[in-house]
DNA sequence: TCCGTATTGAACT
DNA sequence: AGTTCAATACGGA
């Protein structure tokens, strides 16, 4: 089997979000690929199109609705459930980075010395920014949560704007 | 094996 | 206070 994923769209007032969800769980997600930073304005282009509900398997749809909710709700600052996350065929460094981002709750920040501390591994900073750069579910796992040493800016996959703003909707000051 | 990386902290203008 | 630089762990080619 390959990447037999099952892509599932998600609107948002800030563009379509892409899930792709493999028989495990939630496998990638994407940022909107029209839709900058810059404040859609609420005249985001919903694109209907014909859904083909045929073949996905039940448990998918339902792991849909949680990353559908859980999306919505992060994008406005709040904590929430997350549905099963596959992590297939990354490594088990990676696994503990995002574990550790997982405990970020919202509204916090963490950077990424703390993170590489966390995982029992203090030297490993930039490698921690290289498991954030590959880091397939942004937003849920809350890479954006994660800021230098001096609570400044790093970087950020989907563009800093995505970043800057998702941590302005926490009330995160830097 | 070599190169790039979403870092860091210390040294140096 | 701003800038440069080496160190360091890991993943991809």
């Amino acid at each position: 089997m390959k990447n037999n994923l099952v892509e599932l769209p998600i609107s948002t007032r800030d563009g379509q979000f892409i899930a792709r969800y493999s028989e495990k769980g939630l496998a990638e997600l994407d940022f909107p690929k029209n839709g900058r930073a810059e404040l859609p304005l609420g005249q985001a282009a919903q694109q209907r199109r014909p859904t083909r509900s045929n073949g996905i398997p039940s448990k998918i749809k339902n792991w849909h609705r949680a990353t559908e909710t859980a999306l919505k709700k992060i994008l406005v600052g709040k904590k929430s459930k997350l549905p099963p996350l596959d992590w297939t065929g990354k490594t088990d460094f990676q696994k503990s980075v995002w574990r550790q981002m997982l405990k970020i709750s919202a509204g916090k920040t963490k950077s990424y010395g703390e993170i590489s501390i966390a995982i029992g591994k203090p030297k490993a900073v930039r490698a921690v920014g290289g498991a954030c750069g590959t880091n397939p579910v942004p937003v849920l796992v809350p890479c954006h949560r994660v800021l230098a040493a001096n609570k400044k800016l790093g970087g950020f996959s989907g563009g800093l704007d995505w970043k800057r703003s998702l941590l302005k909707r926490e009330g995160i000051k830097f």
